[in-house]
DNA sequence: CCATGTCCGTACGCTATCGAACATAGAGAG
DNA sequence: CTCTCTATGTTCGATAGCGTACGGACATGG
């Protein structure tokens, strides 16, 4: 069950084979060391769903070189993705928060690994490590100001800039140019008609920005999809900056 | 600064004079009593401005009769409603998070009375008082659910029904059947055009749900109303009652 | 009583997107 | 090698909502 944090990383992929959780990795040592004890390493494979709505929470998972949508569900025809969690951030919150029930359905956009720990011992880590659960908090913060941004975002902006934020946003978590998505499957995340996502998807490809072709989309030139994409990718990244990297305001130690 | 709990509540008006603030009633009452020291109550007044996005949060408000909408602003010209807090909720989450500024600009939608807290009392209470951290944390849950919902509700619901639930919630919050507000205003919160406000609030004036004359609307059929509205007013009622009465989860507290 | 500002109704052209359907072609299985 | 499935491209009409603009009704205050 409990592994060797140095056993951790996997040969085999073109990504950094080295890429922790950035959650995990930032805390004081002896913090980490006794959290990443508890946890175990899985394998996350493409399109596996990690849990629905509604079920009871089993795991959090903290994503090394995996990452995970997740979605929010109106009906069979109707779901939106809401977020996503790679290696900056972990799927679970409300474990942080003191609940037991998947608030969203979860599956794995990008194969990979991730450490998984159980509901009952993250519990217990929270409580004994005041580090680890203000640095939760912290990503809590993150998670409901980057969904204030992607309101906005979903109700002002159009397909093509949204697609292009997607597809860079993907790329940050994925670690590598090529992703394995179909249009149909980028059309159900961004809540939009497959024959929309052909449409922006095309322009972005006939400008060389990104190139596809059954089910494999390689970005070609990352700083013109940077060009491309909304300004709500660059708010997410200062949200997730800002945040995480503040400074603790009075009292929420002991001393400062 | 600090004044007694029983000083409170203000007569003059239509609503139940009595109403506390959820969050805060529930608390074990020791705990309530000492919160509520350091609380002092404060008048809100229609439209007044309590955040930009980007302010040191200087308090945090517990509204009793009032309340508030959270904006999120893109620029200018487009800002979005995503979320309303009232007597059911509150505003300065990101100080339980350990934060202080402000994520959203937040505006009075009801006026009425709240309570307040200074950033750094609050901070003390929470490190002090366990229930209150605890609850104050699923509401923080709550938040990050009904966004998601509302996220979606933004993306597949047409504006009649959206604009139904808005008057839903906040008829709910504001404990009165009229509210003063414009179709401009409405607009704004939608994230529509005035005139698709138009639109939509005739249809209901027509069936005889509601009616509205130079900013005053009254609702008038609260049941048909809720059959107008989208799934979403229901869903948002069922998030925060499952959050907030949820059983602790093992280990959320030493013993259980 | 008039002037001004706010609130609401209506109208016009436009576009992004919808919903559905059909055609093509590559990839994988047998 | 063929067959089937999946991914992609294309088309069609329909529509909800956009941006803008104008006019009328009502309230307020001098």
């Amino acid at each position: 069950m409990t592994r060797s944090p140095t056993s951790v990383t996997r040969a085999g992929d073109r990504r950094d084979p080295a890429r922790p959780n950035q959650l995990i990795a930032a805390l004081p040592k002896a913090d980490r060391n006794r959290l990443l004890g508890q946890c175990e390493l899985v394998h996350l494979t493409l399109a596996q769903v990690l849990c629905e709505v509604g079920d009871t929470t089993r795991h959090a998972y903290f994503p090394s070189d995996s990452f995970i949508s997740l979605l929010a569900r109106l009906d069979e025809h109707h779901e939106l993705e809401v977020g996503m969690a790679g290696s900056e951030g972990m799927l679970g919150m409300q474990l942080v928060l003191g609940l037991r029930r998947d608030p969203l359905k979860a599956i794995v956009q990008g194969a990979g690994s991730a450490w998984r720990i159980e509901a009952r011992a993250l519990a217990l880590e929270l409580e004994r490590c005041p580090a680890l659960h203000r640095r939760m908090l912290r990503y809590a913060s993150v998670l409901m100001d980057q969904r204030a941004v992607s309101m906005a975002c979903l109700r002002y902006h159009e397909i093509g800039p949204r697609l292009s934020r997607w597809l860079l946003m993907s790329q940050d978590r994925a670690q590598t140019d090529t992703l394995p998505v179909t249009q149909e499957c980028l059309a159900a995340m961004l809540g939009v008609r497959r024959v929309g996502v052909t449409t922006a998807a095309g322009q972005l490809q006939q400008q060389g920005l990104i190139t596809y072709h059954r089910g494999r989309l390689t970005v070609l030139d990352r700083a013109a999809l940077e060009t491309a994409a909304c300004s709500c990718y660059a708010a997410d990244l200062g949200v997730y900056s800002d945040t995480m990297h503040a400074k603790a305001p009075p009292t929420s130690r002991h001393r400062r």
